[in-house]
RNA sequence: GGGCGCUUAGCUCAGUUGGUUAGAGCGUCUGGUUUACACCCAGAAGGUCGUAGGUUCGACUCCUACAGCGCCCACCA
C-alpha cells in the first residue's frame, strides 16, 4: 500500500542509484547503428554544456539539466542509442579569480606562491567543486553517462587543444601580433572583447587648449603622449593646418609636436572638431594610427602608471596624473572648460578591473583567412560560421536569434586567444632565448609572466611543441647550454578549449567509435547569453578541426540544433543573483523541500524558448501538488487493480473498452501519446507537459476515476492507462514515475521501457463529443445546485428533455445521478414543458430541469435567466451582423459561414426557450 | 545610434499558418470530513488582449507609428 502523500525525499536517491547501477545511462549500441544508412538513423546525443568547476550549480544549470534530460529520456525510451555526455569546464579566469579571492582573504597573492604552488591550490579547489557539481547533477535526476564524463583539462582534451592550435598555426591562421587589447591592470591579463562590460557612469569632459585647437577629452592624461591631431577633411576651420605640424604645450614645460591629419572619422560637431590621437590606448586612435602610419608610444604602463612619455608626470597613477594635470592646465590657462557627461567605463566582467587598452604581443586567430574547404569553396572561419547557420544545417531555436548571430559574426574581429593567467591550457609554444634573457626570466617568472612587454625578452626562435624541446646544447658542454627554451607562459582563452567540447569529449583527434557514432550531436541546449561566447566558437572549432581531418561537411557540425532557453528571474523580473538572498532560489533547497520532479516542472512549464521566466517558491509548491496528484491517481488505480487477476496477456494488450467513458478516456489517452512525442520532438516542452497535466488532473482524476468508482471492474483499463501515463510522464518527472512503476510488477525499469505507440483506431472524436455532453449535463446540474444553494449532500430530482440524445443519456444515467447527486433522473425523449417550481438550464440539444419543492423565491432564478438572456442576445446580434454582411458570405470560406449560421440558429433557439421559461416563472 | 523581445484576468504566463462567446496555474470569493489525494473536491467572480491608425468579409494574431519595461550590439575624442 502506497503512502497517502508522496515524499520525494524518501525515494529519489535510491531511484537514482538504481538507474546508475542498471547501466541505463550508457547508450546501447545495437547493430543497426554501426551498419548505418539503410534504416532510419537511430542515434541521439547531447553534450552537456560543462558547468564551470568553480562552485555550485544555480537555477540556470537546473533548467538546462531538466530540458536536456527530457529529450534524453524520451529518445532512450524510443529505443534510440542515446548518449548524454557530462563534464565540467576549468573556466580559466573565473576559477583563477575565485582562488585568488580566497588567497586574498588570507592576505596572500598568487605571486607569493608562485606558479606551481598556486596551480596546486586551484586544482584542489576544482576537485572539490567538481564533486559538489556531480552531486547536484545527480540530484536533478540527470540521466547522463558518467562513464564518459570529461573535464576540459583532461589529458585527452588537452591533446585535442594542442592539435587544434598546431593545425591553426600550420595553416597560418594563428599569429602573434602587436595589437590593441583589453588589458586589465588589476588581474594583469588581457581579456577578449566580449569579456568586457561597460559600466555607465558620470564623467567629466575636459576642453583643453591644444596648440591652435581645442580638444575635448575625458582622459586628459593620455593626451600627453599623442602622436597626431585629427580633424575632418571637410572642416573649413582647420584646413590651413592640414599636413603641417603643430606644437602643443601642456604644463610644466611638457610639449609635444604633432602632425595635423585629416580623417572622415572625426565628427565636426563634437567638441571643437579636433581630436588628439593616442594610438596606444584607444581603439579608434589605434586604427587611425595604422591608417596614417603614426608612432604608437605607450603612455600608460601595465600597472596603470604613466610612462616616461608623460614627461614630468611619469610614474604617477592614472587618476593622480589626471588630477594633477588638470590642475596644472588650469593654472596655465589652458583648461578652456569642463562639462559633465555620461560615459561608459570598460571593465573586466570577471573581476571588475578597469580596462586599459594596450598594445601587446598576443596570439590571435585570424577569422578572415580563407582556410576551410566548405561546400566546394575555400572559406574563412567567419564565412563558415555564417554559412552553416544560413543554410539551416544548424538551426537556432527560436529563430530570431539567427539575426543577432549573423550580426555578431559579421562584425567579428580576430580572436585574441592568449591570457596572462596561470590557470588553463598553457600555450604550446617555446621560445629560444639567450642565456642572458633566460636568466632574466628565471628571476622574474614567478612575479611577472609578460615576456615581451615587461621583461623585454627577444626570442631567437619560436617553435610549436607539446613537450619541452631538447636544449640546443653545446655538444661538449651539456651543463652550460648556450641557449635555452622557455615555454610561452600564457594560457589559452577558456573558450578555446570549450569550443571543442562536442568532439574533444568523444576522443578527437583519435578516430574513436564514440566519435563515429555520436557526432554531430543532435541538440545544443544552452542559455541565450552564451550564444556568442560559446555556441559560435563551437561552430568555428568543429568545422575547422573536423574538416581539416578530412571529414565530410555534415560530420563536421558540432550540432544540428541549438535550443536557447531563457534566464530565470525572480518574481519581480529581476535577475537572480547570489548577492540578493531574498529572491535567490537555491535548487538544492527546493529539491529538499518539494522534490526534484516538482522543481523540474516549475523550470520549463510556462516558458518559451529564448524568453526569460520568473520563478518563485509558490510555483514550485504548485507542481509539488501536482506530483502528489499523479501519485494519488496511481494509488487509487493500484488499490482497485487486483494484480492476480491480470493475466500476462492482459498486461500486454489493449483493454476492451466497455462504456462510453472507457472509449472516451482511451481516445484522449492515445491523442495524448501522439501529441506528447510530437511536441518533445518540436522542442515544445511546455506545451507537452501542460497537455499531460490537464489530462492527468482534469480528465483522468476529476472524471474518469470518479466514473470508475461507479462503473467498477476496470482492472485491466486502469492498469493499461496507468502504465501509459507513467511512461508519458517519465521524461518530465522521472523519479515519481519510476517509483510507481515498481508497483506494477514490471520486468524492466521505466527508464528503459519502450515509449508508447499511439493507436489511431482508438482515437474516436464522436465518442469524445458524446462524453462531453454527459459532462456538460453534470456540470450544468452542479451549477444550478450551487446557484440555488442546495445543500451539497442532498439528493434531488432532475428532469431531462433529451430529444435525440435520449439513448446516450439513459446509458450513462448512473454516472449523471451519482456525480450530480440525484436521487431520481427522468429522461424524456419528447420536448416537455417546464415543470412547475423548477430551475432550468439549456444546453445545445437538451434541457435540464430541477424541480424544487422548497423553491419559494423565484427572484434569483429570474435574474439569472435574464442575465443569460441578455448575454445571448448580444451574442446573437453580433452573429446577425456578421451574417448580414454580403462580403462575409461571399469571401469567407464555406465552412466558416456554415459554422456561423449554425451558431445563429442555436442561439435563436436558446433565446426562445429562455423567453418562454421567463413567462412561465 | 542599430537591433531584438515583452506589454493578454489581481499575479505568473499560454494563445500554433488571421475564423466558436480569448485559456491555464496561483490568488480571491461561496460551499464541502463524497473511504486516491485538504499537497483535496464542487461552484463562481474576474479581461473593450499597451495606445492610435491601417490591411481584411473578419485582427489577440498581419502592417505602420507611438508609449512603457527589459535585453543585446556598437560608439562615446
Amino acid at each position: 500500500m502506497l503512502e497517502k502523500v508522496y515524499n520525494a525525499k524518501d525515494h529519489e536517491d535510491d531511484i537514482y542509484q538504481l538507474w546508475e547501477e542498471s547501466g541505463a545511462f550508457s547508450p546501447k549500441l545495437n547493430s543497426k547503428i554501426t551498419k548505418g544508412s539503410d534504416s532510419k538513423k537511430k542515434v541521439f546525443s547531447i553534450s552537456m554544456p560543462p558547468p564551470n568547476a568553480t562552485g555550485t550549480l544555480h537555477l540556470g544549470h537546473s533548467v538546462m539539466l531538466a530540458l536536456e534530460d527530457i529529450m534524453i529520456r524520451f529518445h532512450r525510451m524510443k529505443g534510440d542509442s542515446t548518449l548524454y555526455l557530462p563534464g565540467t569546464d576549468h573556466a580559466a579566469i573565473a576559477t583563477q579569480n575565485k582562488v585568488e579571492q580566497i588567497l586574498e582573504e588570507n592576505n596572500k597573492k598568487r605571486t607569493d606562491l608562485g606558479r606551481e604552488k598556486f596551480l596546486e591550490k586551484v586544482r584542489k579547489f576544482v576537485a572539490d567543486s567538481q564533486n559538489t557539481i556531480r552531486n547536484q547533477i545527480r540530484k536533478m535526476g540527470t540521466s547522463c553517462d558518467w562513464s564518459r564524463e570529461k573535464y576540459t583539462l583532461d589529458d585527452s582534451l588537452n591533446k585535442a587543444v594542442n592539435e587544434f592550435f598546431k593545425r591553426l598555426l600550420n595553416d597560418d591562421i594563428i599569429y602573434r601580433g602587436d595589437r590593441l587589447v583589453n588589458w586589465d591592470p588589476k588581474m594583469q591579463t588581457t581579456v577578449a572583447d566580449d569579456e568586457v562590460d561597460f559600466d555607465e557612469s558620470k564623467g567629466i569632459l575636459y576642453y583643453i587648449q591644444y596648440g591652435p585647437f581645442i580638444v575635448a577629452t575625458s582622459r586628459p592624461e593620455t593626451k600627453l603622449g599623442d602622436t597626431a591631431v585629427a580633424v575632418n577633411p571637410d572642416d573649413k576651420r582647420w584646413k590651413k593646418y592640414l599636413g603641417k605640424k603643430v606644437e602643443v604645450e601642456f604644463a610644466k614645460g611638457h610639449k609635444i609636436t604633432v602632425p595635423v591629419i585629416a580623417d572622415q572619422m572625426v565628427d565636426m560637431k563634437f567638441g571643437s572638431g579636433a581630436i588628439g590621437v593616442t594610438p596606444a590606448h584607444s581603439l579608434t586612435d589605434f586604427e587611425l594610427a595604422e591608417k596614417h602610419n603614426l608612432e604608437k608610444p605607450q603612455v600608460i604602463d601595465f600597472q596603470g602608471k604613466m610612462t616616461k612619455v608623460a614627461g614630468p608626470y611619469a610614474g604617477l597613477d592614472i587618476f593622480a596624473c589626471r588630477k594633477k594635470l588638470v590642475k596644472d592646465l588650469e593654472k596655465a590657462g589652458r583648461l578652456v572648460k569642463t562639462e559633465e557627461y555620461d560615459q561608459s567605463v570598460a571593465v573586466n566582467y570577471r573581476g571588475g578591473g578597469i580596462i586599459e587598452p594596450q598594445i601587446m604581443k598576443q596570439w590571435f586567430v585570424n577569422v578572415n583567412k580563407k582556410a576551410i574547404d566548405w561546400k566546394g569553396k575555400k572559406r574563412s572561419l567567419k564565412e563558415v560560421m555564417l554559412e552553416t547557420v544560413r543554410s539551416k544545417d544548424i538551426k537556432i531555436i527560436p529563430g530570431r536569434f539567427e539575426k543577432t548571430y549573423f550580426h555578431w559574426i559579421e562584425n567579428l574581429r580576430d580572436w585574441c586567444i592568449s591570457r596572462q593567467i596561470w590557470w588553463g591550457h598553457q600555450i604550446p609554444i617555446w621560445y629560444k632565448v639567450s642565456k642572458e634573457d633566460f636568466a632574466k626570466w628565471q628571476k622574474a617568472k614567478e612575479k611577472s609572466s609578460h615576456l615581451f612587454q615587461i621583461l623585454n625578452i627577444t626570442p631567437l626562435e619560436t617553435k610549436f611543441s607539446e613537450t619541452p624541446p631538447k636544449y640546443l646544447k653545446h655538444p661538449n658542454n651539456p651543463t652550460d647550454p648556450t641557449f635555452f627554451w622557455i615555454r610561452d607562459p600564457d594560457t589559452l582563452d577558456t573558450w578555446f578549449s570549450s569550443s571543442m567540447w562536442t568532439f574533444s569529449t568523444l576522443g578527437w583527434p583519435e578516430k574513436t567509435e564514440d566519435f563515429k557514432n555520436f557526432h554531430p550531436t543532435d541538440v545544443m541546449e544552452t542559455g541565450y547569453d552564451i550564444l556568442f561566447f560559446w555556441v559560435a566558437r563551437m561552430i568555428l572549432a568543429s568545422t575547422y578541426c573536423l574538416r581539416s581531418s578530412g571529414l565530410p561537411e555534415d560530420k563536421c557540425l558540432p550540432f544540428k540544433n541549438v535550443y536557447l532557453h531563457g534566464l530565470i528571474r525572480d518574481r519581480n523580473g529581476k535577475k537572480m543573483s547570489k548577492s540578493n538572498p531574498e529572491t535567490c532560489i537555491d535548487p538544492l533547497e527546493m529539491i529538499e523541500k518539494y522534490g526534484t520532479d516538482a522543481l523540474r516542472l516549475s523550470l520549463f512549464i510556462g516558458a518559451t524558448p529564448g524568453n526569460d521566466m520568473s520563478l518563485y517558491e509558490e510555483k514550485i509548491a504548485g507542481y509539488r501538488n501536482f506530483v502528489n496528484k499523479l501519485w494519488n491517481v496511481a494509488r487509487f488505480a493500484l488499490m482497485n487493480i487486483d494484480m492476480k487477476k491480470l493475466t500476462d496477456q492482459d498486461r500486454n494488450s489493449i483493454p476492451k473498452s466497455q462504456t462510453l467513458a472507457d472509449k472516451w478516456i482511451l481516445s484522449k489517452l492515445h491523442k495524448l501519446i501522439k501529441n506528447t512525442g510530437n511536441r518533445i520532438e518540436k522542442f515544445a516542452f511546455s506545451e507537452a507537459a501542460e497537455e499531460l497535466y490537464r489530462f492527468t488532473w482534469m480528465d483522468l482524476a476529476d472524471w474518469y476515476l470518479e466514473i470508475a468508482k461507479i462503473e467498477k471492474n476496470k482492472d485491466h483499463l486502469l492498469y493499461y492507462i496507468l502504465r501509459k501515463l507513467l511512461k508519458l510522464w517519465h521524461p518530465f518527472t522521472p523519479f515519481v514515475t519510476e517509483v510507481l512503476w515498481k508497483e506494477l510488477d514490471q520486468p524492466e525499469l521505466l527508464i528503459e521501457s519502450p515509449w508508447p505507440r499511439s493507436e489511431k483506431s482508438l482515437i474516436r472524436p464522436t465518442k469524445e463529443k458524446e462524453f462531453s455532453l454527459i459532462r456538460e449535463i453534470i456540470s450544468g446540474i452542479r451549477n444550478l445546485r450551487a446557484k440555488a444553494k442546495i445543500e451539497p449532500a442532498k439528493r434531488i430530482k432532475a428532469i431531462l428533455s433529451a430529444g435525440s440524445k435520449e439513448k446516450l443519456i439513459s446509458e450513462n444515467q448512473e454516472i449523471i445521478k451519482t456525480l450530480a447527486r440525484l436521487e431520481n433522473l427522468e429522461i424524456h425523449k419528447k420536448l416537455i414543458s417546464k415543470p412547475a417550481k423548477s430551475l432550468s438550464k439549456f444546453l445545445d440539444k437538451l434541457e435540464i430541469y430541477l424541480p424544487l419543492e422548497g423553491l419559494k423565491d423565484l427572484k434569483q432564478e429570474k435574474e439569472r435567466l435574464n442575465k443569460e438572456l441578455s448575454e445571448l442576445q448580444c451574442y446573437q446580434a453580433s452573429l446577425d451582423k456578421k451574417l448580414a454582411n454580403k462580403q462575409f458570405i461571399s469571401n469567407a470560406p464555406k465552412e466558416v459561414v456554415e459554422k456561423e449560421k449554425a451558431k445563429y440558429t442555436e442561439a435563436t433557439k436558446k433565446i426562445k426557450k429562455i423567453k418562454s421559461q421567463l413567462k412561465n416563472l
